[in-house]
RNA sequence: GCCUUGGUAGCUCAGCUGGUAGAGCAGUAGACUGAAAAUCUACGUGUCGGUGGUUCAACUCCGCCCCGAGGCA
């Protein structure tokens, strides 16, 4: 299996400045693995990469689908980027994975299927039922999946239970057949570091430097261009407070304070995830500067790729 | 200087006719297989401002001191 190059790690700790050092060094390309910088009309609050920031390297996967329209999930994004990444390679080009949607990595370096489709009209006739009634049916359909899962996290449940209605085969089922087929790509991940408290520093200087930009006006924008509130792309952080706010439903200065606390716990989920996956390799960003970090990567990038042609050969 | 009032968890505050304290928020840790920037779970010891006294026992009552707020001079 080949390798595939990722940075992630939390949102503001630098890994789009990473990327594209790296990118510049060894003929990379940089595609986006963000939930939300997929969505068109939304560089400022996602903090999408300005033309400026890609210094000449060349992105994918950022602005592509219709906030108004689309509800992309994690296998239409795996779609598009295996698509993507051939195209890279095609060129030549080394492809560079770069975004801190731990789940969204996982559907390219792991082997999860997603085999089974949504339906909205289920999930909708499931969700009339109360929440304890759903964990129940789910115990006696599933009952792995229901000792898994909290009688609250309603949306799981009600997904699990979606699954078997539509495929016949339990969840459990699903994920055990998955386990034995191999990912798409052998992920080899990076992850910046940094103190806590520095980490929620840069959040917070962040935040305002998008207040600064404009966000406001970009939310305005969408609204009045018909994104619905409820739209999955406006459940994004920065987006939902502001859209509270010119609902009149909480001052500015309040909203905002809410933007910097959500990306500061976000930001912490993201560090459990890549924490809780054994591949991350975590680069000390504090005290190094974006160079050293670059010679990092390529060092365990080349071990990885010798140890591959020794172990793989084709 | 005098009077009033407050000082309890990182913050805002509750509490006890005396039996060494608890909410909200913040924070921390975790889960995660088609919404993932989403969704969900678990976690509350702190010189009760300081110091002396009364008491078997003081965060609670009393004296003095320190700090904050308001008022009167």
């Amino acid at each position: 299996m080949e390798n595939l190059m990722v940075i992630g790690g939390a949102t503001a700790s630098g890994k789009s400045a990473v990327a594209v050092a790296l990118a510049r060094k060894i003929g990379g390309e940089v595609i986006s693995c963000d939930s939300m910088q997929l969505y068109r009309g939304m560089d400022i609050g996602t903090a999408t990469p300005t033309i400026e920031e890609m210094a000449g390297v060349q992105h994918h996967l950022l602005n592509v689908s219709d906030p108004a329209m689309d509800h992309l999930s994690a296998p239409e994004y795996r779609e598009m980027a295996l698509k993507v990444i051939s195209q890279v390679k095609a060129r030549g080009n080394i492809p560079i994975l770069c975004g801190g949607t731990g789940l969204y990595i996982d559907a390219l370096t792991k082997p999860r299927g997603f085999s089974v489709k949504g339906d909205d009209a289920l999930r909708a006739e499931l969700l009339k039922l109360d929440k304890q009634a759903l964990h129940e049916k789910l115990a006696s359909i599933d009952s792995a999946a229901a000792a898994r899962l909290n009688v609250n996290d309603t949306r799981r449940v009600i997904r699990a239970l979606e699954v078997f209605f539509l495929s016949g085969k339990t969840l459990t089922e699903h994920i055990q057949a998955d386990a034995g087929r191999p990912g798409d790509y052998e992920g080899l991940l990076f992850a910046l570091n940094w103190p806590r408290e520095t980490l929620y520093a840069r959040i917070d200087a962040r935040v305002d430097e998008m207040m600064a930009a404009g966000l406001l006006d970009e939310v305005r924008f969408l609204r009045a261009s018909g994104v619905p509130r409820d739209a999955t792309a406006m459940q994004a952080i920065g987006y939902k407070e502001l859209l509270a706010h010119l609902a009149g439903e909480e001052p500015l200065e309040m909203a905002v304070n809410r933007i910097k606390q959500s990306t500061r716990r976000y930001a912490k989920r993201q560090l459990t995830w890549f924490r809780g996956d054994s591949r991350t390799h975590w680069l000390d960003a504090c005290e190094q500067n974006v160079d050293k970090i670059v010679e990092e990567i390529q060092m365990i990038w080349k071990k990885r790729e010798e140890a591959c042609k020794f172990s793989c050969p084709k």
